[in-house]
DNA sequence: CACGCGGCTAAACAAGCGTTTAGCATCTTG
DNA sequence: CAAGATGCTAAACGCTTGTTTAGCCGCGTG
């Protein structure tokens, strides 16, 4: 039933090697890593349970090389997608990829894994942002602030906290963040994307009320009774 | 070694059920479902661990009791914050209650882990969130808007998305979520919420770029070569 | 006092986990 | 062609998991 040693030069994936972390990937983006076992990934990328520790060492170790090549990838796709717009919405940038989804989906996953490349990896997008942010003000097509940071840190928390609960956000609003890129038509997203625009251009609280709340944080440290 | 029996009427929680619930609940908020043991909430507990099944029948069934007590405390601690201001930002509106940490990281965790009340749960609070935003926005506090269920929908899946990524969120602008609120000084939730306040009011877009959007997004669903 | 009776524990259970081991093919190299 | 290395598998190992079972202890009731 193996049709990998007839062929001449076909390999679906490069190494097996890969193809048991590509496989990895996608059980652990879809279910959590604490609830994929070695043997479901040796089943979906045709292996034996052996050989996923021979070619990593542990399950953890997948794990690790898993983490590591997300991180390559999504740089790899960042790198594409700095040149194709803002970096305002990370989730639609990332969809555009060719294998995207199971890549963010991942990310998705690991986010709230406590995994140290992912959290490293989050700064870098934030870092990224502000860069992002400077030109977009420079262009006129964003507004500008005093604390460039603390807003780019805002709103890429803002974008994968979003990418996060794509559960939450199918369920209220039928847009699935993490669906497949082929075939997927504008009018899915625009339920997100339209308040998104709405909110950030018109913007959600007045500008009475602002001063409000700026004047209370800052000026009344008030705790006792 | 066990102090349990000899007091006249001291419990610290109410019932043993509610002390391995209770226990559950921290555990459970603090690793994840998938990555606590019976045994481990057994210990903290201080009971056996057949006991976590004589009362809850299963694991599973523990998990779901443990849903539903924070979905009803969640209830409970939204009603009283409903009074005290705007449903801006949940988060900070949870911490002011007094058993809040554990419930809403308990939250922060389920959040993602696909239960079907918690779903409910956060459409729940969207529903909540337009109508105080329709009290916000008559009062002149809050900007109005076309779609006022989208604009909530999109307001509370942010708010939630920083509560999962809290850890990435100390991580760039040292605000924990989750501190427990005793002896938390206001400064350290302003590198947090001072961005937003120029976020929501300021916009981040400006009203040119916002039209380009609309157009890009109403009007062209060309998807073809 | 005898007696059930519910809360609770200790010990054991089957099942599933990650991992190890021994061995089979297949390919490369001299 | 012989021989060693390589990629890979099947089977087993020890361990932990959630769960079950048998029995203890203390309390209220006849």
């Amino acid at each position: 039933m193996r049709s990998s040693s007839g062929g001449q030069a076909a390999p679906d994936d490069r190494s097996t090697a890969a193809r048991i972390r590509d496989a990895a990937v996608g059980l652990f983006a879809e279910r959590g890593v604490a609830a994929t076992t070695v043997r479901q990934i040796a089943e979906a990328a045709e292996v034996s349970p052996g050989l996923v520790i021979h070619h990593f060492g542990s399950k953890d170790g997948l794990r690790v090389a898993c983490d590591e090549h997300i991180v390559a990838s999504l740089r790899e796709m960042k790198a594409k997608g700095m040149q194709a717009g803002l970096g305002l919405d990370f989730g639609a940038a990332m969809r555009d990829s060719a294998d995207g989804p199971p890549i963010v989906r991942y990310l998705a996953r690991t986010l709230t894994d406590g995994s140290p490349h992912v959290l490293e990896m989050v700064r870098e997008m934030v870092d990224d942002a502000v860069a992002y942010t400077a030109v977009g003000v420079e262009q006129g097509l964003l507004t500008p602030t005093e604390d460039a940071y603390g807003r780019a840190a805002v709103m890429t928390i803002w974008s994968l906290g979003a990418l996060v609960l794509h559960e939450h956000l199918e369920h209220l609003l039928g847009v699935d963040l993490l669906a497949a890129p082929t075939g997927v038509d504008p009018d899915a997203a625009t339920g997100y994307v339209l308040p998104i625009v709405d909110l950030l251009s018109n913007g959600f609280i007045t500008a009475e009320a602002a001063a409000l709340f700026r004047a209370q944080l800052t000026a009344s440290p008030e705790e006792e009774t």
